[in-house]
DNA sequence: GTATAATTGAAACGAACGTTTAACCAAAAA
DNA sequence: TTTTTGGTTAAACGTTCGTTTCAATTATAC
């Protein structure tokens, strides 16, 4: 079979990195899970560098895209069924939950852990890929809320990225929690977008006053 | 003196993880760094482990008892100048971001990233330290905001911590970047208090509905 | 001052790491 | 059939890792 070795390598790098992190992950536990041999990671990717820039491409991209797709498809749209900044931070938050592959657990908790990487290089080859997305949903999203400025949309847009890098890594984990109920995956991303939508659309803070609105002094 | 050995140790060690992360840092780049010799780190502490249990604790412990004793003032009071749950989360979010110690920066990065460790030991460590703060907050913030129940309150909270943990670890990379207005740190958690009291306090979404709102079609 | 404990120092330990080498194999090209 | 090519294998490479050892040194107690 042409390179069925290839995909064994990426399916169980991925899942490995997605449990331990990149650096405690050994090529020679990526090579064991896969059962291929040691020396095949080398030979196919380069490096064990490359190899989980491999994986990463093959599931941000087809991610990226998406949104971008159904961001379009809403900058086409005439009517609004619902307020407009709902249907961007859902084109924005859905792709990565969309169960169109498998290892879906194990593939979100390796991009929750990829957006907390803070190794500088890797942070710069990570915000390249997402340049243009993070560009795009900027300009849709200020359209829909004027309120919002070069000051403080970037950073809303942070706090929208944290939530979700989160719920990808601590996911399943709240899943299995007692004394909390159970809910779907789908249930979950709703909760994130009704979050999310508050959270953009919330009145600014006001700072600039001299006296802040309270509590401040213990700061 | 008794031992500036291990407080340098401890200097190094969170300066150095919250730059490179865990693994990624050695033991021999934290004693160089540190000016003290390979083994104290084993005689003082134990094990890298260890180490890093240590660090935590330092810093950790503080800010949740801050926490904590926010909350307890807030429950107090019994004139509220502001709604209760903005206190709430400001009482949650503002201990981290309190100027109190050096090295800012570097823990900020470092507390972000062990936010996102998914290592399942150690995830049950750093939980069980805010598991107490975890239970007092979710009483405090459903008492206010009764709308939330046990199936989404967690949940909500979980984005909290996400968005938290998010600007810890990225404030510094969001700071120089070009395009961005330029923004205190005591602004940025404004903005990320607002952020967060909005997405506590949205609407619940209509999942139960046979008919999501729109665009589910999509999903 | 001497004995005792606590700390530091230099060196070494075995294990695990990412990577490379070179022999080997199968199928396609000549 | 021979040659070439793309892929696999086992073994070894040199490095770096966390930890341990034990002698030297410093501080504390008697």
């Amino acid at each position: 079979m042409a390179s069925d070795t290839k995909r064994r390598i990426l399916d169980a790098a991925e899942s490995l990195m997605g449990d331990k992190g990149f650096t405690s992950t050994s090529m020679r536990d990526i090579t064991a899970a896969a059962k291929v041999n040691l020396a095949s990671v080398n030979y196919h990717f380069g490096s064990k560098e490359a190899l989980l820039a491999a994986v990463l491409e093959r599931r941000l991209q087809p991610i990226n895209e998406m949104r971008l797709k159904l961001l379009d498809e809403i900058e086409l749209e005439t009517t609004d069924t619902e307020p407009r900044h709902h249907k961007i931070v859902r084109a924005f938050l859905s792709p990565p939950f969309d169960q169109q592959q498998r290892l879906d657990e194990t593939f979100l908790r390796l991009i929750g852990r990829l957006h907390s990487e803070t190794n500088d290089d890797f942070r710069q080859a990570f915000m390249s890929e997402y340049e243009l997305v993070f560009q795009r949903f900027s300009v849709a999203l200020q359209r829909s809320l004027p309120h919002l400025t070069n000051t403080n949309l970037p950073w809303r847009m942070l706090f929208m990225v944290g939530s979700m890098a989160f719920t990808m890594s601590w996911g399943q984990s709240m899943m299995k929690r007692e004394g909390t109920d159970t809910i779907t995956s789908a249930e979950v991303l709703e909760e994130l977008i009704a979050f999310t939508c508050a959270g953009l659309a919330a009145p600014l803070p006001h700072t600039d006053v001299s006296k802040p609105p309270q509590l401040q002094e213990t700061l």
